[in-house]
DNA sequence: CTGAATACTTACCGTTAGGTAAGTTTATAG
DNA sequence: CTATAAACTTACCTAACGGTAAGTATTCAG
């Protein structure tokens, strides 16, 4: 009984920061959401900042789980940094409500040295580094260098998946719709054609 | 001795919210920042509601100036993306809070109809997908497909605008100043193939 | 010297925030 | 049947929030 109200308020809380942020969301807010008080809220997590920090551990296991996932066929390095990126794209679609929340996360943790984001992005982005490293064309790369390629993917990706409802705002949801559709495609265009481009595209 | 004070209390107010977001600063947070009280806030711009819009105009005016700036060349249609480009990566690169502010409003916006993001990226995503499509490859690209691709290219120099603090906790500032030299060169190698890709890389 | 406007300040108000204290209800183990 | 613990609630506290009201100090035109 206690496992089912706990996950519910993980999955609130989750909702509603993603959507509003850390400070826009008060306790009350989330516990009026499953027509309990806040103090039930404070007896499962003690603490606001308690509960948030439940929240990223959850979604930080999450992003664990697909870079696992895609992490098959090591012999053939652009097929799998390929592989990943459409997981990633996927997910990100699928549940553009955790994008939301590792952005704001991404923007506050700035003073936070003990932050979330370290932690969850630190082996995430190392194993990238190695993805693109493996490709032959890039096997000379420095960190920077394959980090900076990798990045720019990272964060067509992410900035894509935070961007519907204001693009559907500006153009309308059948042109988004195309949009998203052709979204894929072309990421991989540009990831393969990208990858080609070092050394003489 | 107006103007000096209301633009002093525009700049803190910018940082501020870059920073924590709207919910996360208080007016009297601000005005503590230039020693005055929040009543002399409110007795320049009303209310912190208005303070906040008064900030995204601003922003939005330096965008337009940059957008206006970097569109010379129009005989060249992929010279002048890539000059858009890097004249946004430049800016970003310049004043990241910007960015971060930007990134916020895209992420707050959501439910607020009239919301600045919708007025200040539509014309400015509109020129965007007319650039793309002056490519000859792209010339028979629907809106939805140039605005995929742009779109990415966006999202590639903004996420990595707001990540250098993040980035710096994780790698150290030598790796990232390297990233940081690198970056331009990627994305241009990542724009031209991506460009290139179409009909047949 | 006077009057009005501008740029502030001190004082205050109602609301909401996160959190504590002290119950009460419910389930379960002995 | 009882004891204990977990899952809550009602009541309350202090601090901070955005905002109003009513000043005061300074500047400057007539």
């Amino acid at each position: 009984m206690s496992r089912q109200t706990r996950d519910k308020f993980l999955d609130t809380a989750e909702a509603l920061f993603a959507e509003r942020g850390f400070y826009g969301v008060s306790i009350a807010a989330v516990s009026d959401e499953l027509g309990l008080t806040k103090q039930a809220l404070l007896h499962h997590f003690g603490s606001k900042e308690k509960l948030y920090g439940e929240v990223l551990a959850r979604l930080s296991a999450r992003y664990e789980a697909i870079l696992t996932a895609a992490n098959s066929e090591l012999e053939r390095p652009a097929e799998n940094l390929l592989g990943f990126m459409h997981a990633l794209h996927k997910a990100a679609a699928a549940r553009p409500s955790e994008v939301r929340l590792l952005m704001r996360e991404l923007l506050d943790n700035k003073n936070r040295a003990d932050s979330a984001a370290n932690w969850y992005l630190q082996p995430f982005l190392a194993r990238l580094i190695a993805m693109v490293q493996a490709v032959p064309n890039w096997a000379d790369a420095t960190d920077a260098e394959a980090l900076a390629f990798v990045y720019q993917l990272l964060g067509a990706v992410n900035y894509h998946a935070i961007s519907a409802p204001t693009l559907t705002g500006i153009f309308g949801a059948g042109t988004i719709a195309d949009m998203n559709a052709a979204f894929p495609a072309t990421l991989e265009g540009l990831l393969m054609a990208g990858l080609r481009a070092r050394k003489g595209g």
